[in-house]
Order: structure tokens, then C-alpha cells, then sequence
DNA sequence: GTACGTGGTTTCCTTTTGGTAACCGCAAAA
DNA sequence: TTTTGCGGTTACCAAAAGGAAACCACGTAC
């Protein structure tokens, strides 16, 4: 019995540019996360409160992931006691209009699920 | 004891227009759908192709919520095998420019991560 | 010494999600 | 009569996600 190769040559991944984008964008509280950072840098705790309901756990992992994927830079300022601060990097800018895409929707669903008296549509 | 009112009066919703949009765009796929749907109007089985990782369950879960949501028109046809036609409501086609920006901005990723070498990024 | 604030980490738990596979009803075709 | 295609539905299951709460290190302030 001889090992074979595959016939297969794991063909490229040639990734979904939505998929792509929408692995960035997913998970609970990302999109809010890169809205506030994209006003201003913002610290761990002033997002915590920006965004109210996140826990902690889940805001730590967002922005860890953001880092690693080159969307948010992460500083850690020589105070005391230090402080963190969170900023959306030259390649988080770009989600930006995609952000606000998606926020000016929102507004426009408001005022249609307003007319129609659907409560609020769909809620999470 | 007396049954008091509570001293809120269930403080309106006011839902965030990025959680109301994200509502309608979140879960496996929904921007897949959503962007196909805006080429033209597709039948189940077409999406299930076009998209193909897709389980029909999924897509079933989808299609019913996007209907729900307002989002999706769906229209049985009098054919034989039945043929049923999805395609975006005039609700729907507000999502166009948001889905638009997170596919422009995929592409761009794409071209930065092969820049830097990281392999594709973030995968889901 | 003790408490406090910052920016987390860790553990545990419940809920949600999404996939697989089997099944279904109908009408037409073979 | 059996099969095929369409458009699903259902039951079951494993994994992932996300929340709560406890914990942590560090330097400063009291």
C-alpha cells in the first residue's frame, strides 16, 4: 500500500470578500465596538460604558481579535495606574463607511417599522 | 401588602440603529443571501447552489426570517414542480449600499492581507 | 496596612447556533 | 407503478458563543 497524494491540490480558499469582511465584523458587539472607536480612541472601561450591556469577557476577546487582525491599535499609556487606549488603525478606517452604511439602514428601518407599527421589527 | 406600579415606566426601547440593522444582518449567510437576491430574484434551490455551503435548514431559517423582517418577498408560482421566486422587497434593497460597503471593503482586506502575508486573516 | 482603580483573566454555566440526515407531499414523467 | 424534482420540515446533536462572578497584579492614596 503506497501513500498517494490527493488528487485534489487543496484548491486556493478564494475567500468571499462578504465572508471576509462579515468574519470581522461578526460577533456580538463588534460593530458597535468600531462605531465608538471610530469617533474617537477610546479606553477599556469608557467602551464598557459606551456600550453598557457588553461583559467584560466578550469585550476583551472583540478587541483582541480586532487587534490581531489589524483593525484596532492598542497602546498601553505610562500612567498610573495605566491605562489602555483603543484605536481604530489606517485599515480599521476603512470599515468605517461600511459602519455607517449599516447604522444609516438602521435609522431608515426605524422609521419604516415605525409606520408599520411593527415594534421594533426584530430585536436581539 | 399592596401590588405597587413600578417607578419605570418601561423606559421606550430606543434601539440602536447598528443592533436593529444587525438584527436583520446577523446569523450564518444572511449577507450571502441578501447580496444574491440583489442581482435578481432566485428560487430556493438557486441559492442553495450559488451559495453552496449553505444547509437547506439554514437557508429555510433565513428565508423565513428575512420574510418576517420584511426584507424578502417570497412568491410561489404556479408551476409544476411548484417553483418558489425569493427576491428583495423595496425594504430589502435599502440593505443594497450597506451590503455594497462590506463587499467593497472585503475586497480590500484581501488585498492588504496578501500584502502583509497574513493567509486570508480572519476565517469564520 | 488596607482600599481603590485600571485592565483585564479565568472558571463555570446556559443558551444559541448550525450541521446532518431522514423524512414529507405533491404532480408529472417514465 | 415507481421515480424524480421541488421546496421544504423535523429530530437530533456537537460546538460555539456569551453572560456572571470571582479573581488578579500593580502602583497609588489614604
Amino acid at each position: 500500500m503506497v501513500v498517494r497524494r490527493k488528487n485534489k491540490v487543496a484548491l486556493p480558499p478564494e475567500v468571499c470578500p462578504l465572508r471576509q469582511c462579515m468574519s470581522i465584523l461578526g460577533g456580538a458587539w463588534t460593530p458597535n465596538i468600531i462605531w465608538y472607536l471610530s469617533g474617537r480612541p477610546r479606553r477599556f472601561s469608557e467602551l464598557r460604558a459606551d456600550i453598557g450591556e457588553i461583559s467584560a469577557k466578550v469585550l476583551t476577546v472583540r478587541l483582541r481579535r480586532l487587534e490581531a487582525s489589524g483593525v484596532v491599535h492598542r497602546e498601553v499609556m505610562p500612567t498610573s495606574p495605566p491605562t489602555v487606549e483603543y484605536r481604530l488603525s489606517e485599515l480599521g478606517q476603512e470599515l468605517k463607511p461600511a459602519i455607517a452604511a449599516i447604522v444609516d439602514v438602521g435609522h431608515r428601518l426605524k422609521k419604516i417599522s415605525a409606520k408599520k407599527n411593527v415594534p421594533g421589527g426584530l430585536r436581539t
